[in-house]
RNA sequence: GGGGACGUAGCUCAGUUGGUUAGAGCGCAUGCUUGACAUGCAUGAGGUCAUAGGUUCGAGCCCUACCGCCCCCACCA
């Protein structure tokens, strides 16, 4: 094969995946000899397209299927996408505005119409970029929050809770968006800190000269109040309790009322009660029986209750007129500055209006103790284990989930209103006729459920739930949850209590979790201040391989990363780094029978890369199943780029460019076997530019998709032969250092001598040593009086490097040099007989450490009396 | 109010159960058209591991305090 010089992606990432394709290889069969793996995508919104962040939702997923798959797992990665169902449904909304048509133009038959046109255009966006991705999503299984399974499952779980009496409706305090036009649930609301004001208000006691001064945020929602709360150990208040309030602009009578949530420390210690429109005064109604007057519309306008002079108006300018009236009737005792928490919709931005409303209910106490209680005895297991503690927080201080979404676009909720008697019928399968009196006149509730609700049926319902399917029996429980930490709450939380409640089992035994991908300055990416990046931009510029690789190195799990141009530079610059390598080898292999490794006696530098291959091997093994990939992938780059590369190579050129064909033929198998095992380590995190290669090297057969990932072989280990082999590469290193250190070109061809305690290593490997080192000759001799030549020289832990000092040398460059390194040495020395004459040490650290620690000091005893000698001999 | 991180080289970050002389990438300096790669090669400079104590034979890592920065949750009207 012709390998271009440089690496270029575009000329195999599409094709290599056409193929894949296919082949099938993506397709997991429920295999009863193999073992399931199985990861659900954490599902993108049908919203728009992928940003950086699923990209790395991708690459994670993708690097742990493929790593499976080539263990030998039926490993299954589940793709689909969610309908996102208010996020959707505003765009949708957004999209209608801009052809000056409303939802009411269109109706809810045309708006659904132009909802699943959404989906097909959107979803299958998202699929081609995922494609784009390299991920070995299994298409044939392409799911989708609203298909017949997943809506099939969605009704089960509904009716089910119900019957259990763990979904209710009910009026409640919910969390309302003006904008949306819906209720929310807690979850769904973002607070931030606005600056406000507090405004205290006096309210008249009637008849009486007397009154009480309550202070709000809301001035608005006063006009909804039914009582004012005092606390009841209150001295200042005592007398005033069960009199009656005049209420202000409104002129309605309101009673002064005991209760225990007053905080008498707080503000005037008297709490205006406005059970419509406040979730803590909703409580304090229900104590005592106070009526609930709603003052506002759902689209945040006031209503009748509020007064023929403020209905129609929007709250904030209810507010303003609200609070000149009060000033005008002398009711406003002042205003105060007040930062304050205000409530946004997580979607539109609105703020939150908390407001009693008619909603569906799932009680969460009892689904929470058991999915508390999976963490806690780690039936799932949390990666960052950090983030259980988060879990818990939540799902221990859990309030009962607000289910009904005034909204279209979603699965509406399985329940029909009987026209005719009034009967509420919740079920499965849409009813004909009602139960209790027959009448077909069935009405179904013309809510949709919360987008999340069926997302957290998500890794069974995608599996064939509630039917007893081959996948579901074969595949579920799912392995690993792989998403950001920023929908543990919305989804991860849910999914575990879902799953436990619905198929008495965990969803998945690890959840791993990532962090954000910021911009390069540590900015959140967003639309509004248009730092987004479009992975499908850098695709198209580096690569889907760079760009996975760019993601995954250098981040910790559960961490934030930032994104930078440089990132993925650098990683593509490894590509090209093993595109050549590669390219090195095949072109060096071309016509040449290559023996298989078995046949051939191996060189010492080949037993220290295949040490290194070995080492390697274990690494990132342990690091995949510690989902550690950002240490597995950094593992591989060193691996290749300097043992492969820098040293193995370049150590191999003296036989690749020799006479000895046997030699050659021999290094060449070498290589081939490193090569095609590190391509194998690296397909998980680059699977194009890994099976691009893979196919060209002398011996392999098919895809690396499917080829076995390597196993730590223990009788390849060599850990003897490597460390024996280090002085090869001490002295090479010396060599070049000293000619840096004299300015003397590397190109320069020296003689050396070398003084070492064990030469036969290193005559073996003198032609390497004389390529890497730029060497025109290289004696052996007993010690520097032999020599009768000024020379520069170098200690290494196991020799004495010499070099003629020529003219080339700077004496007092030299002196200064080695003054230096014998500070150093004087250092270490006085480290190591520190830690050796420390009794502790010497008892209580483990022996190896103790004689590593004595080695070492002699070794720097020596050093040092050879540094000295050098100095006297310049 | 409660909780969780983070602070390591100029920048971005690794550092796995405490144990060689604390690492990488980028940047910087110097020198290299060394028959795969200038998207490269070689060599080097650069760190009181935020600060102060403590535990330990031994601390970047464990404990306490403190400073700085960020995030999440709750929310007192």
């Amino acid at each position: 094969m012709e390998m271009q010089k440089t690496y270029n992606p575009k000329d195999f990432e599409d094709r290599l995946y056409s193929e894949w394709m296919e082949k099938n290889y993506f397709r997991a069969e429920a295999d009863p000899s193999k073992i399931p793996f199985t990861i659900v995508i954490p599902p993108p919104n049908i919203t728009g397209q992928l940003h950086l962040g699923h990209a790395l939702d991708n690459t994670i997923i993708d690097a742990l299927i493929r790593f499976k798959r080539m263990q030998g797992y039926s490993a299954l990665y589940l793709p689909g996408c969610d309908h996102a169902s208010i996020a959707t449904e505003v765009k949708i909304v957004e999209e209608m505005k801009k052809e000056g048509l409303t939802k009411k133009d269109v109706g809810r038959e045309g708006f659904l119409k132009r909802a699943w046109a959404w989906k097909e255009k959107y979803g299958g966006r998202i699929v081609e970029q995922m494609k784009k991705m390299g991920v070995s999503c299994d298409w044939s299984r392409l799911a989708f929050t609203m298909d017949e399974n997943c809506s099939r499952a969605v009704r089960e779980v509904f009716v089910n809770l119900y019957e259990k009496g763990l979904i209710y409706r009910g009026d409640r305090i919910i969390n309302w968006c003006p904008g949306c036009k819906t209720a929310l649930s807690d979850a769904e609301v973002e607070y931030s800190e606005d600056a406000s004001y507090f405004w205290h208000l006096k309210y008249p006691v009637k008849d009486s000269d007397e009154c009480i001064v309550v202070a709000t945020t809301r001035p608005e929602t006063m006009l909804g109040d039914t009582a004012v709360a005092v606390n009841p150990k209150d001295k200042r208040y005592e007398h005033m309790v069960g009199k009656t309030l005049v209420l202000p602009l409104v002129g309605r009578e309101i009673p002064v009322i005991a209760d225990e949530y007053v905080d008498m420390e707080f503000g005037s210690g008297a709490v205006k009660i406005t059970p419509a429109h406040d979730p803590n005064d909703f409580e304090v109604g229900l104590r005592h029986d106070l009526p609930v007057i709603r003052v506002m519309n759902d689209d945040g306008s006031m209503n009748e209750n509020a007064g023929e002079a403020y209905k129609g108006l929007d709250r904030f300018a209810a507010r303003e007129k609200i609070v000149e009236d009060l000033k005008a009737c002398g009711a406003l005792v002042k205003i105060e500055p007040h930062a304050h928490n205000v409530g946004h919709c997580y979607r539109c931005k609105s703020t939150v209006e908390p407001i009693v409303s008619k909603q569906w209910f799932v009680k969460m106490a009892p689904l929470a103790k058991p999915a508390i209680d999976a963490v806690a005895r780690n039936k799932i297991k949390f990666t960052p284990e950090r983030f259980s503690k988060i879990y818990f927080n939540w799902m221990e201080g859990i309030k009962d989930w607000c289910i009904s979404r005034q909204l279209w676009w979603g699965h509406r909720i399985p329940v029909w209103y009987c026209q005719n008697c009034g009967e509420m019928i919740v079920s499965k399968t849409d009813p004909s006729e009602c139960p209790h009196c027959g009448s077909r006149d069935l009405k179904q509730d013309e809510d949709v459920l919360d987008t999340w609700f069926s997302s957290a049926l998500w890794p069974f319902s995608t599996l064939g739930y509630p039917e007893k399917t081959e996948d579901y029996a074969y595949f579920y429980p799912t392995d690993v949850l792989s998403c950001g930490y920023d929908i543990i709450f919305f989804w991860v939380a849910r999914m575990i209590f879902s799953g436990i409640e619905h198929t008495g089992k965990v969803p998945f035994r690890d959840v791993l979790l990532h962090g954000i991908v910021r911009d390069e300055q540590g900015r959140k990416m967003s639309k509004s201040l248009g730092n987004g990046i479009d992975p499908l931009e850098v695709i198209d510029e580096y690569g889907a391989d760079s760009l996975r690789f760019s993601l995954i190195t250098g981040v910790a799990p559960g961490n934030d990363s930032r994104y930078s141009r440089g990132k993925v530079e650098s990683a593509r610059n490894f590509m090209n780094k093993i595109w050549n390598a590669s390219r090195f080898v095949l072109m060096n292999a071309e016509g040449v029978k290559i023996p298989p490794m078995g046949d051939i006696k191996l060189a010492s530098a080949d037993k220290w890369i295949i040490s290194r291959l070995e080492s390697c091997i274990k690494e990132v093994t342990l690091n995949m199943g510690k989902f550690e990939l950002g240490i597995a992938a950094g593992a591989l780059y060193d691996f290749l780029w300097s043992d492969f590369c820098d040293w193995y190579i370049e150590l191999c050129k003296s036989s690749l460019y020799g006479e000895d064909q046997a030699k050659k033929a021999a290094t060449l198998s070498v290589l081939c076997f490193v090569l095609e095992n590190a391509l194998k380590l690296l397909h998980p995190f680059v699977p194009f530019i890994t099976e691009e290669i893979y196919r060209n090297i002398p011996g392999t057969k098919g895809s690396i998709m499917v080829s076995d990932f390597p196993r730590y072989n223990s009788k390849l280990s060599y850990k003897k032969e490597a460390k024996a082999f280090e002085p090869v590469m001490d002295v090479i290193k010396c060599v070049r250092n000293m000619k840096t250190s004299v300015n003397c070109p590397p190109s320069k061809k020296v003689k050396l001598y070398i003084a070492a305690q064990n030469k036969r290593i290193l005559s073996a490997n003198s032609g390497a040593i004389a390529k890497l080192a730029g060497a025109s000759e290289i004696e052996f001799i007993e010690s520097a009086a032999a020599l009768s030549e000024k020379t520069l020289s170098q200690v290494t832990e196991t020799c004495t490097v010499f070099v003629p000092l020529g003219e080339l040398v700077d004496i007092d460059k030299e002196r200064d040099r080695l003054t230096k390194e014998l500070e150093r040495v004087v250092g270490e020395i006085s480290r190591a007989d520190g830690k050796l004459h420390n009794r502790g040490f010497v008892d209580k650290a483990p022996k190896n450490l103790v004689d590593a620690e004595r080695a070492k000091l002699e070794k720097f005893i020596e050093m040092k009396e050879k540094i000295e000698k050098q100095l006297k001999n310049l």
